[in-house]
DNA sequence: TTGAAAGCGCTAACAA
DNA sequence: TTGTTAGCGCTTTCAA
């Protein structure tokens, strides 16, 4: 499996090696006969130029890097993608290191970027040190999306968590509720940001004496788990606002069993918009974050450092909005009362 | 940013260039003292070997190339850690491409894999014509992953659908279901086998006359439809084989609004084992697909070519297996009849 | 418009 | 155990 060089081809064509390198870069000063020579014998060939050769000769390898701390995280993939459409439209190659959730598995990723002297590095929702970061960055260009770091000479790009979490409040106040429970992510990414924001909108609105945290995790069984708390405490709000999607999804699973209707008896708002979200049954109305955007705007930063030279680091902070769907609506009529009485009767499903 | 080369550290270790390379390939013929002092220089310059030279000296990357369709499919994402993993204990780097649905990203992210010279690429669920892949495996190791590809120098990992399938219908038969509808995927990528399977196992069975295809695609929607037809058709079978989890998803929403329980009076059978099917309050009975070990075999077939010479293509089918979860019993007492009366009792959830 | 020659940062004989 | 010397396949002056 060895692969012609460029000699092989210039030998075929009969012409000098620059010739070649000439021609494969698209030079306008040669001749049209010397050219198509060139490219017929780098066809017949199946040339392709080494990578790694011109990379080393050029000093420039036009390569970003992008580490995904999760491949199954779907709010990373939209990240990728939008990331993948910056790159290409600024002409740089992308490539991905998947580090299956193992900050060992992201260093690797990071190092071998940096060994493969890629231009600049994408961190998504990573878990390595600040430290460690700052490190990297010292050496190559980093921009950090969907996670706070602060440090001299690393971007980031988030979305503004306090004002997600506003949004759905203020949605559902709204709508008239006031007894508004969150169920929260425990230690998740993020969780804490969500549980903080949460409770200062409650306050913003008023309604403090009404502010109730139900613990949980990112599962949907969490979710669930939740709800049959607050059931059993006899303490069921009238609207649920999930730290995020799969919550939400495991909430409204135990509402229905217990015979409760969305958005009719609760109503319901999760966080990240994922397609979880939008599956006909669910219905959820959610928070969204502008992840292509947040992808993008990663890439372009490190490109703004590559070529503009900007030293100073830059913190995007984008907007999310608030999806609505079927999943709220104005609380049900008795709702003055201290909580809803599980025994009435229960419609499936919404209307 | 002018990263430290080699020279520089044996510069400043006093040593020449070629002990520098010795020590940091973990070389034993060093001795301690200078191995000490070499590692103390390149620490002190934070060097870091630059791999595009190293790659072209040694005329070898040990680098393995991830092609993936869809960084969406949480199908791809498992194949993908099974691959890392492999690559991982094999001692190689692996490097992930990412193409969103598109047959010229695919084709992209392969070429730059050629180009830096990966060693191994595997494709996964990709859509490149064959013709192409072949012309591909004639420069560098290629292994194919959740698609079917007869080429000469192609490897290829795939899971026995049609078995898939059968296993389905075999439970569900089992349970002493007769008339077991599927919900079809369309065109969607496997689900022609899928379907042709359904119907062959049916026929395996003795139902040949129960066999019944309602058209869809592979969204929650098309099941959901799908059932609303079924419903309207009076036609309602006592079990449903959907072509995906998510069909299934929408197909149970459906029967639920409709006042139907799941798996009381209709049992449900879905595909791939997705986290959706895993959610508690879909518990899905479901088709799993060992998607961590296609991606290891896939890496293993481009290792076993590399290192052993292997030149003959291998075929892998791996074996699907059945994961019985709360959606699926035995039918309804009165199931002899037609059909299903849909004004029946309608408890909801599930026991 | 083309070619010769030096060099990118590393490895790999070979010699010492 | 260490250093010298050629490359690896390409780009890039510089001359011609």
């Amino acid at each position: 499996m060895t692969r012609p060089t460029l000699e092989d081809v210039a030998r075929r064509a009969g012409v000098s090696r620059s010739l070649v390198s000439l021609v494969m870069r698209g030079a306008s000063n040669v001749s049209e006969q010397r050219r198509t020579a060139v490219l017929a014998a780098a066809k017949d060939l199946g040339y392709r130029p080494n990578a790694n050769a011109r990379n080393l000769a050029q000093k420039r390898t036009r390569t970003l890097g992008v580490v995904l701390n999760d491949l199954h995280n779907p709010f990373f993939a939209d990240i990728a993608d939008g990331a993948a459409a910056a790159a290409a439209e600024h002409g740089y190659h992308m490539l991905l290191g998947a580090a299956s959730r193992s900050v060992d598995a992201e260093r690797d990723a990071l190092h071998t970027f940096m060994d493969l002297r890629a231009e600049g590095v994408v961190l998504v929702g990573t878990t390595l040190p600040s430290a460690e970061i700052a490190d990297a960055a010292r050496s190559v260009a980093i921009a950090v999306a969907s996670r706070q770091v602060r440090q001299p000479d690393v971007d980031t790009v988030i979305s503004d968590e306090r004002l997600g979490a506003r949004l759905a409040v203020e949605h559902l106040v709204g709508l008239g509720h006031r007894k508004i429970a969150h169920i929260d992510g425990g230690d998740g990414a993020g969780a804490s940001t969500r549980r903080g924001a949460y409770s200062a909108a409650m306050k913003a609105f008023g309604l403090e004496s009404e502010t109730k945290v139900v613990p949980g995790e990112f599962t949907d069984l969490a979710g669930a788990r939740a709800v049959e708390q607050m059931l059993a405490d006899g303490e069921l709000p009238t609207a649920i606002f999930a730290a995020n999607d799969l919550v939400a999804a495991g909430a409204l699973g135990s509402l229905e069993d217990a015979g409760l209707a969305i958005p009719a008896d609760v109503s319901l708002v999760g966080y990240d918009n994922t397609a979880l979200a939008a599956m006909h049954h669910l219905s959820l109305t959610s928070v969204h974050q502008p992840r292509l955007e947040m992808g993008r705007l990663a890439v372009e930063s490190l490109i703004e450092r590559l070529e503009e030279g900007r030293a100073r680091p830059v913190r995007h902070v984008l907007t999310p909005r608030l999806v609505v769907r079927e999943s709220s609506a104005a609380p049900p009529a008795g709702a003055r009362r201290n909580s809803l009485s599980v025994s009435r009767a229960a419609p499936i499903g919404r209307a």
